[in-house]
Order: C-alpha cells, then structure tokens, then sequence
DNA sequence: ACATAATGTAAAATATATTATACATAAAGT
DNA sequence: ACTTTATGTATAATATATTTTACATTATGT
C-alpha cells in the first residue's frame, strides 16, 4: 500500500505539525504514514480526504 | 461511523462467510463491522470497496 | 417438528495503529 | 555561523482491530 499524503500536505502548504492538529492526532502519526511505517485507521483515511477534498482512493491504494 | 456493508452484501448475494474469505478475514470481523463493534482498518476499507466497486466513501461515512 | 444454514455474541489472545517522550538531522532565515 | 523550524527516527506504553473458539439465536427448507 502507498499513499499521497506529503503531496497533498505540501500542496496546501501545511507542515506535519498542520496536519496533525487538524486531525487531532500526533505529529509521528502523520510522519510515520508519510513514511510507510504502517497504514492509518479507515477513520483517519476518511478525515484525510475530506481535508484534501479528495477521495481515500485517491490518497490511497493498495497496489505496491 | 456508519456502513452500508450488509447492503452491498446482500445484494451481491453473499453471507458473511463469503465476504469474509473473499477478505481473507474471519467472519466475525464482518459480523462486528456490519454491526458497528470498530471501525475496519483501511486496508479492509479499501478491499471491501473494490469487491462492491464503489468507493470507500460509498461504504463507510465519518458522520454518525 | 426437525435439520441446516446464517447470524449474533462473548471472552481471551494476538497484531497493529497511535501516543508520548526524546533526540538527531536537515532546511530556512537572519 | 547561529537560531529556529521542519522532519526523521527510536523505544516503550496504550488503544484498537482482528482472530480463535465456542455457543446461542434466528431464518430457511423439507
């Protein structure tokens, strides 16, 4: 599974700290699934999304 | 969090044992989700969305 | 009524996501 | 060069998803 969540943040110009607070989770959340150390709750897929204004799919897929 | 698992999954015609080897999970993972024990992961998320071919959004939703 | 299939549920065990704390490194500004 | 900000990383602790096993209940078929 991989993901586009640095893209997406660095495109609307949040730091990980931005992005965690947003979503209410730590800033070693957000880096730890930036850097693939392990995949978010569906939870937290689906606020990513709604933040991005963008599908889970497209954020993430499962294909490696 | 809500679901509409049980929906897609009947009309796809299958039970819960079905689903659940399709999955490669037990079939009390499905039963908890169709009942709202947790949340799947997003990796289960994402499968389920591909056997039903709609998106993750089309399944699960944040609001309660 | 009986048998069988499908579903609901529970408790303990395991796997994985997330937090907290802490420190190291890299990037950017002055 | 120095300071500050952003990021990478590690370890232990906690929360939650998932499995396993087992049994109870509901629906369906005959």
């Amino acid at each position: 599974m991989k993901n586009t969540i640095k893209i997406h943040r660095v495109t609307h110009d949040m730091t990980q700290e931005d992005l965690a607070n947003r979503l209410d989770v730590s800033r070693q959340t957000i880096n730890a699934i930036e850097n693939n150390k392990y995949f978010p709750s569906l939870e937290l897929g689906l606020k990513l999304a709604r933040i991005f204004k963008c599908s889970v799919e497209d954020l993430f897929s499962l294909e490696v």
